[in-house]
DNA sequence: ATATACACGGATCCCCTATTTCC
DNA sequence: GGAAATAGGGGATCCGTGTA
């Protein structure tokens, strides 16, 4: 029988001594199918140069003697072939030494200490990639397959009788067809519990969002009946109503919002307390915690999505928000934030409106469900990207899915892939020494006129592209026909061979460009979110070469790739200052220079003069002309401060970098007095509201009108409290919060202010919790906010603003109010 | 362990010197 | 008068958070 076939979720599992894979996924009618399949299991082992077919032939023989003992199941040598492959784009003769079980690969690598071979390599790729390099059945496509139809059959031991689905395929044939119409079905939820540490305390309600359907299950008891709400006995039945209700509604995805962190692990502890089970999975399996860096809870054949881990990835660098919590990454990407409901009021029963509560819970899930809908288009063209599925798509670093990107595409370059590295390894690359990066231009502070900002194309990627640098490119001393490199008092050499990563890389950037130039024609999410994933991938392909868990390694190429960036941007400057423009400023890939007397059409023509002579695929861009801009100077001395501009566009938007406005450590009266003087001098091009502005805020700190609201102070723990070495305020402030029995963990923001303490010297001895009641430190605010915000703004203008404060304090100099 | 380097600025740390305190 | 305590300056270091 032939039927259609999505891949979603694969999970590997043993059958007398043999692995197998189940893939999960949905015919275009919504049917829910598991197919089976199994592939065959090699690893690789690159010969000595110049070995006698006879010496191989020896060998050989000696592989095929090996076996492989574990706890249930003998693996051994099913086969041996010769090969000529490539590694690292070198020819080499490799046996490809296939195994009868996966697991055991590593263990017969471990056996092939012979020394007519050199490296053994492709045992360490992970189950579920090499399935999916190898059968190229690659998740979120579809397949037309065929297959035996399992129905009670004795089988895999009678594996699909107990699979919650409505075909099992044992797989025979696959082959990739067009897409068709079928969009996965998400069930967002959310709980809510007595307390925050996992377990603590009961779950007093769960609710359920997708498409059309929205519960709370709830066992707090009201008088009265609620649409949506659904009433049960206890805790246990809470547990029980939930798993029925997943297993009713058979969605692909269950979507949660730091559900890895939190509400998984609370429902499998509070489970456990219930002794209750929660069968969630496809063979009424329960969810598994798998023990990383970060806790991921996965459920076979229901894709367990945490949308706050994917979003981490891949938006927290373009979002404005100051945390990733529910509230703030809805309020901007969604435009609402999380119901009111003072949670305080747990602790008092009789004050608690539950009714309230609930809408509060459901409106949780609801943020959820809108933000997966949000998300999915990238998600899905990056799980369909890097070749990995969703649940690995959702929760791996940039790291990995570059690295998943090239091991996905190697076969066309037939390279065996390279390993990666051990912990001793990964020790010594730690400890390397770092290589200079980016050029970055002194500004002179001022006020300008007239800029105009170009900026290169994906700089770094596409040097890496024009200049094949990479680990395989990368020759250890000169060779004839080798590109030189010039870094400080050191050459290196490249091959001019083009090489598979860039030769990869060159493709993720082609597509890029090809999806945002389709985007821009006919908009749609899908193309948006194509050019998004290609745009990621190219801007962490640099990073990757110069990271220490990187397969391809390479701080040679890293370090070719900055030098060669820093050549190419000074030069450009040179180009640009030579025709009569004036660069004012300069980071990494961007160019702010002032028109002088020339004008837009005349730097137009110079981008165009540029382009032409630049190498590969390298591209100066237009990134917009400004009517003003401002740079200040550094906080001591005279000179410029970088990575620190303000510009206003000829539409009248401003773009602010570096200042205090988009920092989240300073407090919100200082930034929004900031964010008000510049744009106030960015329009008006003088100081004289600016400061009438800043005198009016200053009345009002010292007055003691502000609320406190607008004087906290957010700073990040990064470490173990003890770990510190310097006793910083916010980790006073931490300290505090632990005295009042709250738990501190790596990551949380920790918020206070500065209260009026005479006599304490120390900023930290002045620290106070928001709920703790007291007057605010005027002075402090206003020379270590206030002052400090702005000061620098109106010394563009020779405004000493710092002694104008003084000289009024002490009431010599011009009176302000 | 979970992409890179460059950069700013607040706050504390720490050493040095000058001044004050104490006997 | 001399030793010990204290204050204050200033560079080094720690720390968090930006830009690219």
């Amino acid at each position: 029988m032939k039927m259609n076939f999505l891949p979603l979720d694969y999970k590997t599992f043993d059958f007398e001594r043999k692995n197998y894979m189940k893939i999960y996924g949905r015919d275009e009618k919504g049917k829910k199918i598991c197919v089976i399949d199994s592939c065959k299991n090699y690893l690789w082992a690159i010969l000595k140069e110049g070995l006698s077919d006879k010496k191989i032939k020896k060998l050989i023989e000696k592989i095929k003697k090996i076996r492989i003992k574990k706890v249930g199941r003998e693996s051994k040598i099913e086969a041996v072939e010769i090969l000529e492959k490539n590694f690292l784009e070198k020819k080499v003769k490799a046996l490809k030494i296939f195994v009868t079980n996966y697991k055991d690969l590593h263990d017969v690598a471990d056996n092939l200490g012979f020394e007519e071979i050199t490296k053994r390599r492709g045992y360490d790729l992970g189950y579920i990639t090499h399935y999916i390099i190898e059968k190229e059945i690659r998740p979120l496509r579809w397949y037309e397959i065929s297959g035996e139809i399992l129905n009670n059959s004795e089988k895999f031991g009678g594996l699909d009788s107990v699979l919650d689905v409505d075909f099992c395929v044992d797989l025979e044939h696959s082959k990739e067809i067009k897409e068709e119409k079928y969009s996965p079905m998400a069930l967002a939820f959310d709980i809510e519990t007595e307390e925050l540490k996992i377990g603590k305390g009961k779950i007093l309600m769960i609710s359920l969002v997708s498409e059309n359907f929205k519960k709370v299950i709830t066992w707090k008891k009201i008088n009265k009946k609620i649409k949506g709400v659904e009433f049960v006995e206890d805790e246990k039945e809470l547990l029980e109503s939930f798993v029925d209700s997943v297993k009713k509604l058979s969605p692909d995805f269950l979507v949660g919002y730091y559900s890895d962190g939190f509400d998984f692990p609370y429902l499998i502890a509070r489970a456990k307390i219930n002794k209750i089970k929660l069968p969630l999975g496809v063979s009424f399996n329960e969810p598994k915690i798998t023990r990383g860096r970060l806790p991921s809870v996965k459920i076979e054949g229901l894709v367990h999505i945490d949308i706050l881990r994917f979003i981490r990835i891949t938006y927290s660098q373009y979002l404005k928000s100051e945390t990733l919590s529910l509230d703030e990454v809805s309020k901007e990407l969604l435009g609402k934030g999380k119901k009111k409901f003072e949670l305080d009021s747990l602790r008092d029963e009789k004050e608690v409106s539950w009714e309230s509560f609930f809408e509060y819970n459901l409106q949780d899930s609801i943020l959820t469900f809108e933000l997966y809908k949000k998300i999915w288009p990238d998600l899905y063209e990056f799980s369909k990207v890097t070749e990995n599925p969703l649940f690995e798509a959702s929760r791996n670093g940039l790291s990995k899915s570059v690295e998943s990107y090239i091991l996905h595409n190697l076969k066309k370059f037939n390279e065996i892939p390279q390993r990666k590295p051990g912990d001793k390894e990964i020790i010594s690359r730690r400890e390397r020494e770092k290589y200079k990066g980016a050029f970055v231009f002194e500004p002179i502070p001022g006020f300008y006129k007239d800029i105009g900002m170009f900026d290169f194309t994906s700089y770094w990627p596409s040097i890496i592209v024009s200049f094949n640098l990479s680990l395989s490119t990368f020759f250890e001393k000169k060779e004839k026909n080798s590109l030189e490199v010039d870094i400080e008092n050191k050459k290196l050499y490249f091959s001019k061979k083009p090489g598979f990563f860039p030769t990869i890389l060159n493709k993720i950037i082609n597509e890029r460009k090809k999806f945002k130039e389709e985007y821009k024609k006919n908009p749609s999410p899908i193309k948006k979110a194509r050019s998004n994933a290609f745009k990621l991938l190219a801007n962490a392909s640099y990073g990757y070469q110069g990271f220490y868990g990187a397969r391809y390694y390479c701080p040679e190429a890293s370090e070719a790739t900055t030098a060669i960036s820093r050549k190419y941007i000074k030069e450009t400057i040179e180009k640009i200052n030579s025709e009569g423009f004036r660069t004012i400023y300069s980071d990494t890939d961007s160019i702010a220079f002032l028109l002088e007397s020339k004008t837009q059409k005349e730097a137009l023509l110079l981008l165009k003069k540029i382009n032409k002579n630049l190498p590969g695929i390298m591209e100066l861009d237009l990134e917009k002309f400004y009517k003003h801009g401002i740079w200040v100077s550094k906080k001591t001395g005279e000179k410029g401060a970088k990575k620190k501009y303000a510009l206003l566009d000829y539409n009248g938007d401003i773009k602010i970098r570096g200042f205090a406005v988009v920092r989240r450590d300073w407090c919100k009266l200082a930034k929004e007095l900031q964010k008000k003087v510049i744009t106030s001098i960015l329009k008006e091009g003088n100081y004289e509201n600016a400061l009438n502005y800043f005198k009016k805020i200053v009345k009002e700190l010292e007055e003691r009108k502000v609320p406190l609201e607008k004087l906290i102070i957010k700073t990040q723990i990064k470490k173990l409290l003890r770990e510190y070495k310097a006793l910083t305020p916010h980790v006073v402030a931490a300290r505090k919060k632990i005295e009042n029995g709250e738990e501190i963990s790596i990551g949380d923001l920790i918020e206070y202010y500065i209260g009026e303490f005479p006599g304490e010297k120390l900023i930290r001895d002045k620290v106070r919790l928001p709920e703790e009641k007291g007057n605010y430190d005027i002075k402090y605010y206003l020379t270590h906010q206030l002052i400090p915000a702005v000061e620098n703004i109106f010394l563009i203008f020779n405004l000493d603003i710092k002694s104008i404060v003084e000289g009024n304090k002490q009431g010599n100099l011009n009176k302000w109010f």
